[in-house]
DNA sequence: AGCAGAAATCATGAGTTTTTCAAAGAGTAA
DNA sequence: TTACTCTTTGAAAAACTCATGATTTCTGCT
């Protein structure tokens, strides 16, 4: 069982990260919203414990930008009770909140009571769709067993369109998921992407899979 | 049975080395830690008995970096309480302590009782992938049933690959666990040390078996 | 049916970042 | 010494991102 910890006071963190190992969890840690992604996505972590007064990047964006990707049980630790009102505002995907100062103790429990529920409504990581299967944490996309490489902004496409793949997305929604909201990059940018990954898809026998609606968006052509 | 003795006090080094070698062992010694990990590899001692208080390098570092390598025993030498903490707090893979003054007899007698713990238990572990296999305590690497030798650094690469062969690494990752936290050594060494492993794997006949994921970092190509 | 404008696709390339490569010095063991 | 390993360094090569403008396709309208 792995737990990622997201917080910028070194303090803090010590004395949480003890308080989990002794729980028989391993720990890893991050002082920022970068690093909390990186790691998000190359360790796996089966839980993650998140600050919201991160740095630059704060606990929300980082906590909509995981939930992209995975799953994974998140609780939040707040400073502030109007960060509380947030969580439960903003439909974030938290499971938790603890609110500063805490005891280590509490914190744990209120872990393992999560880890506890989710575990019995685990889902596999690993999203699929007819012949085209996606893992966004292992960085691994299969379509008829044959392995496609992908890069990063092709495979953040197709993960979104894996969600829901009967949705339709407009190119402003993909680009706000892709690349957050309030980002400069234009329609056409993400043209040139989703026509390379269309042609990866192509290549790799599946024909015509990510489908246009003109004037709306795109979606995933419906398995037959 | 060979045991390594660490420990910066010349006093109490001669003074437990009598005690061990009245046991019947044959005893080993270093005086800190730079030495520990030499004897550690060079000597293959079936147990160690490691004082915290070293200078340069800590014991506990000392200890981390063991069991990079290997799964024997460790005992811990502790002159202060605090330090007991941290051996039970973290999750350093030690198997015993003994808290400074001890009596020789005693330490003999715990060291006794690991032996015989671990005598039966112990189960070296070759990690296979494929057509590869190695098998870190022995340092022995074979690819389709042809050794291979490796260097310390290129079978520290590959131990930590075959350990989950589908999860990718980044370079961060892989020196942090390689080096230690904090360690100074560039990406590029790291990619040096790579480099070199792949050329044997190649040559040795296995194609491409480290695969590179742009910008993410590196992982075993999976069997097919 | 044919047209105009909007939307989508395509081809290309500059600019970055990341990875690979090669060469060489320092340290260590045989 | 000689050979080998580890590490550093700088630069080449490769991969990726993004922007741009030309071209094609689509849709509603006459």
């Amino acid at each position: 069982m792995k737990i990622l910890l997201v917080d910028d006071d070194p303090r803090l963190r010590d004395l949480v990260r003890i308080a989990l190992e002794r729980a028989d969890w391993q720990v890893v840690t991050a002082a920022d919203g970068q690093e909390a992604l990186l790691h998000a996505s190359r360790e796996a972590p089966d839980f993650i414990v998140l600050d919201i007064g991160l740095p630059e990047l704060d606990g929300f964006e980082v906590c909509r930008r995981i939930r992209q990707r995975s799953e994974v049980p998140i609780l939040f630790l707040t400073a502030r009770d109007d960060e509380v009102d947030c969580i439960l505002g903003l439909e974030l995907g938290a499971d938790d909140y603890v609110t500063k100062p805490f005891s280590p103790r509490e914190l744990v429990a209120r872990i393992r009571t999560i880890l506890k529920r989710s575990q019995k409504t685990h889902v596999p990581s690993a999203l699929r769709h007819g012949a085209l299967s996606l893992d966004p944490l292992a960085h691994r996309c299969q379509i008829n067993g044959q392995e496609i490489a992908l890069t990063a902004r092709e495979q953040g496409i197709l993960t979104l369109l894996l969600q829901d793949p009967a949705r339709i997305r407009s190119r402003a929604e993909l680009i706000t998921q892709i690349w957050g909201a309030g980002s400069q990059v234009s329609d056409r940018t993400l043209d040139s992407h989703l026509r390379n990954l269309r042609a990866k898809l192509e290549r790799a026998g599946g024909h015509d899979l990510i489908e246009t609606v003109h004037a709306v968006g795109i979606r995933l052509r419906a398995v037959t």
